[in-house]
DNA sequence: TGCCAGGCCGGGT
DNA sequence: ACCCGGCATGGC
């Protein structure tokens, strides 16, 4: 699937940003909403002068929730920054080489006792800011999954993050373009209501994995 | 117009 | 271990 993907869609180059400060705000303000409204509000944060950790550890949350107004959940979101960021500061002085020299099994159970960082946010930051190995579980993938009856779409977070880092090398590039190829294919082809299966490079699902692969 | 987007939390069973 | 309501803007 992997290898169909990249074929069809090509390296996606996901997430460049100025900092992996930035890259783990984007990770928080992306929670079920569209990347387009979290570019606006990051945008917004660091025109304001306001990308940095100490700023936004510091600032009062109703000046971060102007800001962040387009990316939806405004205040949910305001109050996730800054706790994150608070612990950023706190634990690791801010600084992403201190953070990702902890063990990686650590870091992510440190990231999930955070409020506001769950799973999916967790595995986010350690991939796409960290470039951990990690492979991250999101609404696309399981729907893609689920459409080639990889799973029956109802299992926990950490049986579909096993399935694929079970089934896959363990080299962060790799999860890199695997996560983001799924959404790229998720958005095309494989709505929530609009099953569009017909001209996917996956097939038409059910089944069409079968007999291309040699294991 | 209504529906949904790259989730998570808190309270309930 | 699930299930659910709440959170909120913007685009089609």
């Amino acid at each position: 699937m992997y290898a169909r993907l990249l074929l069809a869609f090509g390296p996606q180059h996901w997430w460049s940003a100025d900092s992996a400060f930035e890259v783990m705000v984007g990770a928080i303000l992306t929670q079920s909403t569209r990347w387009h409204n979290v570019l606006r509000a990051l945008d917004r944060v660091r025109s304001s002068g306001m990308l940095s950790v100490r700023a936004l550890a510091t600032t009062r949350l109703s000046a971060i929730q102007r800001l962040l107004r387009s990316s939806g959940y405004f205040r949910q979101k305001a109050r996730r920054v800054q706790v994150f960021s608070r612990w950023f500061l706190a634990t690791y002085r801010g600084r992403p080489s201190r953070m990702f020299a902890t063990k990686l099994k650590i870091l992510r159970e440190e990231l999930l006792s955070i409020w506001g960082i769950g799973p999916e946010t967790a595995d986010t930051i350690l991939l796409y800011a960290g470039n951990q190995p990690v492979f991250v579980v999101d609404a696309y993938a399981r729907r893609v999954f689920q459409r080639h009856q990889l799973i029956d779409g109802r299992e926990p977070y950490s049986t579909v993050r096993h399935l694929v880092m079970h089934a896959l090398p363990r080299r962060a590039n790799l999860f890199n373009e695997f996560h983001a190829l799924l959404v790229a294919v998720g958005k095309q082809y494989c709505h929530r209501r609009n099953p569009d299966c017909a001209h996917c490079p996956l097939g038409t699902f059910p089944r069409q994995l079968e007999g291309t692969s040699n294991g």
